[in-house]
This record gives structure tokens, C-alpha cells and sequence, in this order.
DNA sequence: CGCCGTCTGTTCGGTGGCGAACGAAACCGG
DNA sequence: CCGGTTTCGTTCGCCACCGAACAGACGGCG
């Protein structure tokens, strides 16, 4: 694993704007954090937090994706929530429940800022903008978590999948996931057999390519279509409660 | 059951603490909140929001269940959360949404207070106790949440219906039900006639008994063994989080 | 360069829940 | 007490997904 100091050094790509609730801070909500963030290199399968576990850090993906899942006690698993460059993984630090009968794993390694829950709680009671900010978030996330609700009851492998990765490529800004078909089965709850079978339809229809640990997103009007509804209605939630991509303005 | 007056007046029914988030308000709260109250009877399967719509109030049952739904374009549907007198409706009016891709409906016939969305997001906004309370309450409804999108994908509809009607008789403090398998049936997202055949074979076992309209659950602990975990996962997160059934006191 | 662990492809019987269609019984208002 | 409406009971073919088992193939590592 390899850390880039932020305070000093040319690393462009220790700059914390590449998460965008980071970017969306106020110059001086952002210049308390920046002396605890660090950045830390997440490889693939790797668990930022188990189930009931106690939390020591938020974390603000910059190019992987965490996914948000729990585990029933036969091993049997779902996933409830997709979180990228748009968003934090450790909500119930500054909900007040200090930790989450849920587990958080690396779906697509890459990079993430890390911050003390210590430095997070703090900030989060001085109730400014930055409050605001993860409140909203949380809220754009339980839409999230209620959709994937309904898709895992009434909608079909190739939708999911097809939704889940339009969800992932959004959250990455890039076309191409690092995981495995395994990965993806147990986010989805599905047999891995279930998402090998609706993947080489998706690739034999020339919409996404793969290659072992891979995947590309070739066609994505075509994969909108092959998508459910859950994606679209995630995906308008996500915009109408989230931050645009500009950096903070005063208001 | 028994009620106990917080100020003056007869009407014991219309005792806020029969609410157990407003019992658990501070005086000044709780003072403040009051003038603003009024107590509603909420009939089967109306709506106290529908999806999109910008929401007028927050409600707090007393002696109803509430259950919040998401609904397909198709017109298929699941529910995601059941809402007693330990909880409220209408989160994102604090969380800062305004409204949410969901609908809330009445599952089990009562009454419940409502307060408008202003009086409410204006007591949250002085970051109090009462802020407090609300997000950890949120938590445990994102817990809740969670595990219904586990619990829809992985387990069969018998533990799904055991599991909804001790999550239920919870919320209503009260073992009878006043509701219909067509409504159960929309919030678990099966069929209506999986409902029937499931509440058939529990009540030829004794552990509940059921006319039109209405269900009594007989035989809590076998019920609790023909749930699922998913049950206690909500019930021990829920009883962490939230506060007991004492009502406010000082820190 | 070659080995071996990991990842992907394929097959087959079994089944829980779906969709549709219909009948019977319980409650409501007049 | 009596229609009419709502709620509950039952049946049957069907299919997506499950569970298990195994074969091939990529690619990192020694």
C-alpha cells in the first residue's frame, strides 16, 4: 500500500477535490480536515469495516468503489449500497450509532481519502454546511439502499447486473471496473453462475468486453436499456440531492 | 393500556407520549412541539405521502403502523420499512430532501400525531437533543431497511411473514393486527395468495389466528422460530439505538 | 518458461414463487 | 334479512434461479 503525504509534494493525486463531497466543502470545512486525511491505496476484497465492529475512519472513495452489504449467518449476503467518488463510506459515525450491523468491501480497487470518526464528528457538530451536506448524502443513500430493495425482489439477474454496473462506472467516472464475477455475485446476492451467464450475453451483444478481473463498459445507451428503472431513479435522486461537480461557492 | 397526562386536560388518548420519540423529547422539546400537534385517525390503507410529492407533515404513530413502500413503474411494489409508535414518518424533511422517491402507507388501522414539516425541521436545525434522537433513529431505520433487502432476496415468504408480524405486533405494542393479506402481500412484494398460504399454514399451527381483516398472533416464541434472524438483527439494533420506554430525563 | 491458484464457462435436475382464473365465504349497508 | 362488495381459499402450468459438480483457461509468481 502506498501513502502520498498531502500536506506537502507534487502528488496531484492526493488532492482531495477528486472525491466530490470533499470538493463540495467550504474552503475552511476543508482546511480543518486536510491535516487528518490520508490517503490509502484499497486493494480489491479488502473490508474497511465488519459488522458491529467499531469504526475508526470515515472514507471518501477518489477511484474505487466500496460496496455496503450484509451477511446473514448462513454466508449468504446482498448489497445495499454503491459508494464511489460521490459519496463516504461510515455514516453511522455522525448518525450517533458508532457502528453498523453491515460490512464494507472493496469492489473495484483504487483509492480513498481516510479520515479520523474523531475529526468527522467534530466538524459534523458544529452543524454547517458540511452537516448539511452528509445528511444529504445519507438521504440520496437510503434511496439507494430502498431501490436495490425492490430490484432484488422483482427484477431479473441481466437487469441487476446491468444496473450495477452503470451504477459502478457513475461512481468511478471511468469505464472500466476492476472486480470479479464472484465479487459482483455476492453484492448482487446471486449465484456466480447467475452473473457469469448474464455477462457473456451483455459481451456476445457487443454492449461491455471482460477479461478476467476486468470489465469494460463498451455501450452504454445499450446497457440504459438493458437496465431497469432502479438505475434511473437512483441516479435522479443522486442529482437533485447531491452536489454538482463544481467545487464549493459561497452562497 | 395505560397513559399518563403530560399537562393538563381529560383526553388521555391524545397523550403525545404514547409516541415513544416525543415521550423521549426533553420538556422544552416537547413544549415547544405541542401547540403544534394534532392527533389524526388513519384508516387502512391510506397514504400519508406518495412518491415525489412534497411532504406537509411528519408523523408520529401511537397506535397505527405505517409501512414506507416503493413502488415499481409497473406497479409491483416491496416495503422497506415498518413504522410504529417507537418511530416516525417523513425523514427526509430534516435529512434535507424535502421528499422522497417513496409512499408511506397505513398498514395497520390507528392514530397518530402529526406535527408540521416546519415546526419539526425548525427544532431540528437548533441541533439539540432532540437532532440527536432523530438520527438515531434514522439509523435504525436504515438498519431496518437494510435487512429487508437481504431478508427479500434471501429467505422464503413463511419467514418473511413471521418476520413482518413480530416486527409489527413490536410497533403496536398490541398482538392483533388490523390489516388484510392483499396489503402484507404488496409490502413484501409477493402474491397475495403466498400470504394466504403461509398465514394458513401458521395458523393451522397454532401460533396465529386470523379473520378478515384482522390477525392475532397467538404463540409469540414458536413465531419467533418461524422467522428468520433477520427479526432480531432489527429488533437488537433498534433497542441499541433508541431510547427505552422511560420517558425523557435530565443528563 | 512453466506451474498452480484463481477466475470463468457449462450442464442438469430440482423448486419456490409467479401468473391467471375461479369459487366460496365473511362483512356492510340498506 | 338480503344483495353486493371485499377478502380469503385453491388449483395448475410455468420459468427463473438455485445447488452441485466439473472442465477449461488466464495470468501472476517463482
Amino acid at each position: 500500500m502506498a501513502f502520498h503525504s498531502l500536506a506537502e509534494g507534487p502528488f496531484l493525486v492526493s488532492d482531495p477535490l477528486r472525491n466530490r463531497l470533499l470538493a463540495a466543502l467550504s474552503p475552511p470545512e476543508l482546511r480543518r480536515l486536510k491535516p487528518m486525511m490520508e490517503l490509502v491505496d484499497l486493494p480489491l476484497g479488502r473490508a474497511l469495516y465488519e459488522s458491529g465492529r467499531s469504526m475508526e475512519h470515515v472514507w471518501f472513495p477518489a477511484s474505487c468503489i466500496i460496496s455496503m452489504m450484509y451477511v446473514l449467518e448462513d454466508g449468504a449476503s446482498a448489497g445495499i449500497g454503491v459508494v464511489g467518488c460521490e459519496g463516504l463510506v461510515g455514516i453511522s459515525l455522525f448518525m450517533g450509532g458508532e457502528s453498523t450491523p453491515s460490512r464494507a468491501v472493496v469492489q473495484s480497487a483504487g483509492e480513498a481519502f481516510r479520515v479520523p470518526a474523531a475529526a468527522i464528528r467534530k466538524e459534523f457538530m458544529k452543524g454547517g454546511g458540511m452537516q448539511n451536506l452528509m445528511l444529504r448524502y445519507t438521504q440520496s443513500l437510503i434511496t439507494q439502499m430502498a431501490q436495490m430493495a425492490v430490484c432484488n425482489r422483482h427484477h431479473s439477474v441481466d437487469q441487476q447486473l446491468s444496473r450495477w454496473l452503470l451504477l459502478s462506472i457513475d461512481r468511478l467516472a471511468a469505464p472500466d471496473i476492476i472486480t470479479t464475477q464472484e465479487l459482483i455475485a455476492s453484492t448482487l446476492g446471486v449465484r456466480r453462475e447467475g452473473v457469469t451467464e448474464s455477462a457473456g450475453k451483455l459481451q456476445k451483444a457487443g454492449i461491455i468486453s471482460y477479461r478476467r478481473g476486468h470489465i469494460s463498459v463498451l455501450d452504454r445507451p445499450r446497457l440504459e436499456a438493458a437496465s431497469c428503472e432502479c438505475y434511473a431513479v437512483v441516479r435522479r435522486e443522486s442529482e437533485r440531492l447531491l452536489p454538482r461537480i463544481v467545487p464549493w461557492q459561497a452562497p
